[in-house]
DNA sequence: ATGGAAACGGAGCAGGCGTTCCGCTGTGGG
DNA sequence: CCCACAGCGGAACGCCTGCTCCGTTTCCAT
């Protein structure tokens, strides 16, 4: 078996779909994703015998890199300061990466390929609601389903024209953290 | 001239689209509109010579409408209750017609059509902002801006599955207006 | 009633998509 | 070193889109 260039030929593959989704969205041609990777759409099919298999793999980086700040953030002893960086790293990476936003907001398929990290992440941003509740930073009323309704909000904000949507997340995060605190 | 059936079916295409589109959103494809219209799709093409112009005489509607609710907001004595009325009304109608987004969010030819009905809802937004400000309702240092953020984080969520947005909607607004409350 | 133009419907065109097929290429075990 | 075959590239297929063409129908002035 010939694995010395088709591995790295799929190397080339992934890498390619991550800058290009995380550019233009999980829209992009396949025809394109090859293209950028130096290779024929033949190779690239392949390796991901459905666009929904290269669109999953690409996405799984992303969201186990989530799962990291998720945990860095319950270890963190301010319970503010560790839902407010929550907030505040999710926002940030919604400016950067498009795909992570269709990764959540995208129809079934997609995301459904993730339902258990999604329920860690729930379970995660639970665990932080309560705790912050607890510490009194909280507005009453306020839930997890709250803080999840926002940052389904600043995720959403994605799809505006690359010029804004960077300054616009920023503010509609300060408007979440200032809507949620006590 | 035979005016009668060109022109009743040219109010039914426009019908049709502004069903479709508010249910779908702006992507449904030109054949279905013409067959929910009942027409062949070179009656449609006769009265809207192309697709963007189709989405501009709905929109057009759409954003009159919007343009009452704001005369209205501006004849509001109550500051607060003006400004909240606007971002629940705004939310309640994304809630209901899809393509009201993609008038705001679409990327430029959509919504370049009505960049006057835009400035002036701008405009009516700052007096709305100047005023609640100086009723001492905001929390400091939000601007208009910022409620133009909230809006657009509300209009953005549209995208869910209809099953959550509603909710999502609902709690985001709420989300918004504690945020810049005082 | 009747002619002729305005208006119609649906087949057809060009272009873009995901995916597949197939003849060639170049790698690496013997 | 050499040649079998894993792996390759790109042309091709089927489907969907916006849009156009043209033979046929239908209204309305006469």
């Amino acid at each position: 078996m010939r694995r010395a260039d088709a591995r790295s030929n799929r190397d080339r593959v992934v890498a390619a779909a991550r800058e290009a989704f995380a550019a233009a969205g999980l829209e992009v041609p396949m025809r394109e994703v090859a293209r950028r990777a130096g290779v024929g759409v033949a190779t690239l099919y392949r390796h991901f015998p459905t666009r929904t298999e290269l669109v999953a793999t690409v996405l799984a980086e992303r969201v186990a890199d989530c799962g990291v700040q998720m945990r860095r953030a319950l270890d963190d002893p301010d319970p503010w300061r560790a839902l407010a960086g929550v907030v505040r790293v999710f926002a940030e990476r919604q400016i950067h990466d498009r795909a992570l936003n269709e990764a959540l907001l995208g129809p079934g398929a997609v995301g459904a390929a993730f339902q258990e990290e999604r329920r860690e992440h729930a379970q995660a941003l639970n665990v932080l609601v309560v705790r912050a509740r607890a510490a009194g930073v909280l507005r009453g009323g306020v839930d997890a389903d709250d803080v999840r309704a926002g940052l389904l909000a600043i995720a959403s904000l994605r799809r505006l024209p690359a010029a804004t949507s960077a300054r616009v997340i920023g503010r509609v995060a300060d408007l979440v953290l200032a809507g949620i605190r006590a």
